[in-house]
DNA sequence: TCTGGGGTCCTAGGACCC
DNA sequence: TCTGGGGTCCTAGGACCC
């Protein structure tokens, strides 16, 4: 029996996230070209957006382009709570939801048929319901595969619903230039231009062979695949996060290596503290920079052991910090960065014990902590080192720890 | 027009191993 | 003394996404 493929992946977008739940929670915005940040805009509502405003642009260019705009500060918390509040609705639409970032998901509603309806009917009543208890605006693209969907949702904003029909799916693809298309950016749109290449039908008269060359073989295999309509129909569910990362741009006053010296040990806190309270530990460390005329450098380091203890990673980063130091005299820093990634498998923790031997409560009561925290069978591994001076240096080396106990 | 902070994945070269 | 073929891991940079 042949059993067609029905198009039957959601892929939920709200429109301009934070500019969206600025306006829903300040009635002065609605209507309003609303600007979310002044130094960069992080979102731009849509009627920001007919002026010519977009993310990632420079406050100062629009302001210019659209100066009767409300530019508001973001309020990460409430973006937070929306988001949650989001996934809540998707989570109850679908059984198999993968979550793409703070405002969109692909949704699998296959054989939900009988239960809630046809998957445009699902859509509809999603779009209500989101509309109804989140108060935000959601796009939906309903089709066979990811891909489509989620070009069917950028087609259909704002505030749209479109369904693209197993039997129009080259009709609808062939036509969309190249730069709508996801995973492509400035960089690949201008290599595909340069040899003529502005849509997806165009991309997909070529062989894999030739967008192999152009753009070596993942990006070639990826697009030459999607070009053609062969992508995966399924969500994925989603992996555990690989690093943690905390950047910060530096005001023209942090010059100082004591100044700079406190945003790295600002930045290492961060993602330490993050790190331990999601129970990882990582091995890598990277401190990323940024310089004066907007380059980029990074400079890595891996441990001999996975960690989150702060004064690792920041004994880590500033020897990084250090070896960069001529570089970054040279050509001016504007952005520190701090990343942790190579994260093990398992969690971690370290704890603390007196330096004049732990007596048995002490050490009972440790035990007791990180079974608390990584469950009973978790496994507990000793490192007897001196000092946490040492411990450090015994990360950062491959030397055994030392004898004594602490 | 010079711009934030958070991520993911890929590429290429080098060191090293069997 | 030079050479095959198969790997892994690390570092640095780049492209892309929201």
């Amino acid at each position: 029996v042949f059993v067609p493929a029905e198009p039957t992946i959601l892929h939920a977008d709200v429109d301009s996230f934070f500019a969206s739940v600025e306006q829903r929670d300040h009635r002065g915005l609605r209507g309003r070209p609303t600007i979310v940040g002044g130094g960069v805009v992080l979102a731009a509502s849509y009627e920001a957006k007919a002026y010519g405003v977009e993310g990632g642009m420079g406050g100062r260019k629009a302001r210019r382009l659209c100066p009767q705009g409300a530019v508001v500060e973001p309020r990460f918390a409430a973006y937070m709570e929306a988001s949650r509040a989001l996934f809540e609705v998707f989570d109850r639409t679908a059984p198999i939801v993968e979550g793409l970032s703070l405002e969109e998901a692909f949704l699998d509603v296959r054989g939900l048929e009988r239960i809630s309806g046809s998957p445009i009917e699902i859509a509809g009543r999603l779009r209500q319901a989101v509309r109804e208890e989140v108060g935000l605006p959601v796009t939906v693209g309903v089709a066979r595969t990811r891909f489509l969907a989620k070009m069917a949702s950028g087609a259909a904003k704002p505030d749209g619903l479109l369904l693209v029909p197993c039997d129009g799916e080259l009709e609808f693809l062939h036509p969309l230039p190249i730069d709508r298309v996801w995973g492509v950016g400035a960089s690949t749109a201008e290599k595909l231009h340069r040899r003529g290449i502005a849509t997806v039908g165009q991309l997909a008269e070529r062989s894999e062979s030739t967008l192999v060359s152009i753009l070596g073989p993942a990006s070639g295999r990826r697009l030459h695949a999607l070009a053609n309509n062969r992508d995966p129909p399924r969500p994925r569910a989603r992996r555990r996060r690989r690093s943690f990362g905390s950047q910060s741009a530096l005001h023209p006053a942090v010059r100082s290596p004591d100044a700079l010296d406190a945003v790295l040990i600002a930045l290492v806190d961060r993602v330490t503290r993050r790190m331990r309270s999601s129970g990882r530990a990582g091995r890598t460390v990277m401190l990323r920079l940024r310089f004066g005329d907007f380059s980029r450098a990074s400079r890595s380091r891996t441990l001999p052991r996975s960690t989150a203890a702060t004064r690792t990673i920041l004994i880590a980063a500033r020897l990084l910090l250090e070896a960069a130091l001529a570089e970054i005299q040279r050509r001016g820093l504007t952005l520190v960065g701090v990343t942790v990634a190579n994260l093990g498998d398992g969690a971690g923790a370290q704890l603390e014990l007196p330096v004049d031997g732990p007596d048995g409560d002490a050490l009972d009561s440790a035990l007791d902590e990180l079974r608390g925290r990584f469950g009973a069978d978790a496994v507990v591994r000793a490192a007897t080192v001196a000092r946490r001076e040492s411990l450090s240096a015994w990360l950062l080396s491959s030397d055994p720890p030392s004898k004594r106990r602490s």
